[in-house]
DNA sequence: ATGGCACAGCTTTTT
DNA sequence: GCTGTGCCAT
């Protein structure tokens, strides 16, 4: 499960005996349409596999790595097969495992940061950097910024450090160290960018630390400096295999170009349709050049797709023709017709997430020739996260089980990141960052001022903050309370390292500190609503420790694999941003949110212009072909952003959308059917004046022109409602509740199972009774 | 040292 | 409209 503790590429090379296996059963390539097969026989040289969605790229790639192997054309520790997401990696183990057996050794497989993570520790001597380096998060990384920009006198107020580690970021996925900056960038962050580039990566060379952006460029550089190394990796891995290939950043190309370039046995699939990472550096540039970098390339395309129907598809292809420069596919498929694509518009986004939560439950039961489905087979797809708001809200309401797919990851959390900083400064109390850190969380009275004379007293004697702190206290330089609670928070940590350095239960261990540091006692203390979804966090942690041998071995590889992904049982509908469904498909997809400075999204138009519009349309591309037999796409003529109330036009998409595999619906709200009434009712008066003119726009009245006269919204049934006994005769008015959204509130209503309650927070909801537990029972969340 | 208040800023996100 | 941050008053 992990990235790169396993699969060591660099054992002792075993004798060539794998070359007289080449005689085996191939069962694997019966399974294979022609343009996979022709994917997977063509093992030497450089090979490019452009595989449009649904096409069956994992299958082939997998096929390719056993194929290598059962050929004898390489040992396990010769191929090389890197991804971008611990996800896909995992995927590709779990199917080459499945294929090969247990018997012989795996390939080395991993995403990027993983391989470069192994590969750095080995030569880590050759970027400045002991091969025992911590890898920083980003929010340690913007800590570190700040004190660099106060110490160079700059304003943080009109120069964020947030800017500046973007820059960085930027910088080093084009693969620019601090010399390598070209001088056309010499006036960004007011001209001073380059010189904090410079300051802060001596700093992390002296703190012993890397950033993330930092494993590939000092890869790269050992590649670039080193050549003696470098050709010794181009000798073991003879075979490389690379996954998402549309998504490669400069940093990325180079390391995978160095590598590649004396044996030129590479294969990269990717699409270029689904290129939808440019804002993080990835350049579409690389596929499209995939044959000029690679003379001779063999260029195979999947494209016979087993997701979709053809409706769906041909809607997909219509909008992503628009596009200049494509590479080129035909996706076709042998499915049935099946539904057009739904296009509705709406009056506000409210009653978008009304409609849409309607849909989702008739669904459920089985309407229009189509089977019942479950709530996992559903999703809705949004451009930004802040649109998923409205639907929690709406779903919230009617009791619809949803699960929320991204946020924030586990291990950004902010308990999280303390504990793990408890857990670091066990280890290694010489951890700085730790020790800044947690050093007043829980509160211990050392705030800025104690920790300033603690920075103070470590630079002047040259030694660890925790060092500095004992000193101080020797001299008796802290006065007040705090040199007690700082005491105290020492012999915690000198016992907590004492116990790291002798055999002993490292989950025990991780309760212990957590305990006697009184982090946990700091939640169980706190009243706020997040306050148990924390501490539940924190016992996931330490449920996480198991599968490790010790702390170290989890810090080692912790910042790197965590992810947050808990199967849950329930069946739910998925809500997630369009960039997180990449990868995945469902049978019926939503697409709200289709208009024009939304999605497309006005920033990305402002600042890439054409590019711009070209990503978002890939964007479009990648939402709808998530879709195996329904998509939904809609928009609506009015929207609540940041509070104020905003018309817009329908999406220039929706313009491209072929009207032969479109069903234009009926909107609910414009023709006073359903609902809608009830919706232009809420509206304020300005939104309404506003809308005359979206009602007038070409947009509407292309839609209008088109629309189907059936409307969609049948009378509403009587919905079944299951009467939960015990929910309802658990709660009388006033009692105190809490919900895991809207926090602590009490009972002002109790109606069927629904219950008014007035959130401290959150104020009157609306809240189906088995989304809240008594106020009592949230108190007492054990640990 | 800390709690309250005013104010800015606000896509997408992996490692 | 909401949230996170920084400054000021306690």
């Amino acid at each position: 499960m992990n990235g790169f503790d396993e699969n060591d590429a660099f054992e002792a090379a075993a004798p060539l005996s794998q070359r007289a296996m080449a005689a085996r059963p191939q069962p694997y390539l019966d399974d294979l349409n022609p343009a996979q097969r022709a994917a997977v026989l063509a093992l030497d040289g450089p090979v490019l596999m452009l595989a449009g969605a649904g096409t069956g790229k994992t299958k082939a790639l997998t096929a390719r790595i056993v194929h290598l192997l059962n050929t004898g054309k390489a040992r396990p520790n010769e191929i090389l097969a890197v991804t971008f997401t611990n996800k896909a990696a995992r995927e590709m183990k779990d199917r080459v495992a499945r294929m090969l057996g247990q018997v012989e050794g795996m390939p080395w497989m991993g995403t990027f940061h993983s391989i470069s993570v192994k590969i750095l520790r080995r030569h880590a001597e050759l970027v400045g950097l002991k091969s025992n380096f911590t890898i920083l998060d980003t929010d340690d990384q913007l800590r570190l910024l700040k004190q660099l920009i106060v110490a160079a006198n700059i304003d943080e107020k009109r120069w964020p450090a947030r800017m500046l580690a973007g820059l960085i970021d930027t910088w080093k996925n084009r693969a620019w160290t601090p010399q390598k900056v070209p001088a056309s960038e010499a006036s960004a962050y007011n001209n001073r960018g380059t010189e904090l580039y410079d300051q802060y990566q001596a700093r992390l060379r002296a703190l012993n630390a890397t950033d993330f952006g930092d494993l590939l460029l000092h890869v790269v550089t050992i590649f670039q400096t080193h050549p003696d190394v470098l050709a010794q990796y181009q000798r073991w891995l003879k075979y490389i295999l690379v996954d998402e290939y549309q998504d490669t950043n400069v940093a990325q190309y180079l390391w995978l170009r160095l590598l590649a370039q004396s044996h030129r046995n590479i294969c990269c699939v990717g699409d270029d349709d689904q290129s939808i990472y440019g804002w993080r550096g990835a350049e579409v540039g690389n596929i499209l050049r995939f044959e000029k970098d690679f003379p001779g390339a063999e260029v195979v395309r999947l494209e016979q797709n087993y997701r979709s129907t053809p409706h769906i598809l041909a809607a997909a292809s219509g909008v992503i023709a628009s596009n200049a420069g494509r590479l080129g596919k035909t996706l076709w498929t042998d499915r049935d017709e099946g539904e057009k694509v739904r296009l509705i518009g709406h009056w506000d986004g409210e009653e978008e997430a009304r409609w849409i939560g309607d849909e989702v439950e008739s669904l459920q039961r089985g309407t229009r020739g189509l089977e019942p489905h479950g709530l996992d087979d559903m999703a809705i797809l949004v451009r930004a996260s802040h649109q998923m708001r409205a639907f929690e809200d709406r779903f919230l309401t009617i009791g619809l089980p949803y699960r929320v797919i991204g946020g924030p990851r586990f291990y950004e959390r902010l308990e999280i990141r303390d504990a793990m900083a408890y857990f670091r400064l066990a280890v290694s109390p010489d951890d700085d960052l730790a020790f800044e850190r947690v050093v007043n969380t829980p509160k211990r009275g050392l705030g800025d001022k104690a920790q300033q004379e603690i920075q103070r007293e470590a630079r002047a004697h040259g030694v660890t903050l925790l060092e500095g702190a004992r000193g101080l206290l020797a001299r008796a330089g802290l006065g007040g309370k705090g040199a007690g609670q700082l005491r105290g928070f020492i012999e915690g940590v000198d016992r907590w390292h004492a116990l790291t350095l002798t055999p002993h239960n490292h989950i025990a261990l991780a309760e212990q500190i957590l305990e006697e540091s009184g982090y946990t006692d700091m939640w169980q203390n706190d009243k706020t609503p997040e306050a148990p979804g924390r501490l539940e966090n924190l016992k996931e942690l330490v449920k996480a420790l198991e599968q490790f041998e010790n702390l170290q071995g989890f810090l080692e590889h912790v910042a790197l694999i965590m992810d947050n992904e808990t199967e849950e049982a329930a069946q739910k509908v998925s809500i997630m941003t369009l960039h997180a469904a990449k990868g995945l498909e469902f049978p019926i997809v939503f697409l709200p949110g289709w208009e024009d400075g939304l999605f497309p999204s006005q920033r990305s138009m402002d600042e890439s212009g054409l590019k711009g519009v070209e990503e978002e349309r890939r964007l479009a591309y990648v939402g709808i072909t998530r879709a195996e037999e329904l998509c939904t796409i809609s928009f609506a003529a009015n929207r609540r952003v940041y509070g104020q109330w905003q018309s817009a036009l329908p999406s220039r998409f929706i313009d491209e959308l072929p009207e032969a595999h479109v069903d234009v619906l009926t909107p609910p709200g414009l023709y006073g059917g359903g609902y809608g009434a009830a919706g232009i009712a809420s509206t304020s008066m300005d939104a309404r004046v506003a809308n005359a003119n979206v009602y007038n726009s070409p947009g509407w009245k292309r839609l209008q022109d088109r629309a189907s006269t059936r409307p969609v919204s049948q009378p509403r049934e009587q919905r079944n409602v299951t009467i939960d006994l015990d929910a309802v005769s658990s709660f009388t008015l006033g009692d105190r509740v809490f919900h895991q959204k809207f926090g602590y509130g009490a009972v002002v209503a109790i109606e069927g199972d629904k219950l008014d309650v007035d959130f401290d927070k959150a104020g009157m909801k609306k809240i189906v009774a088995r989304f809240v537990v008594a106020a009592s029972q949230a108190d007492d969340v054990p640990f």
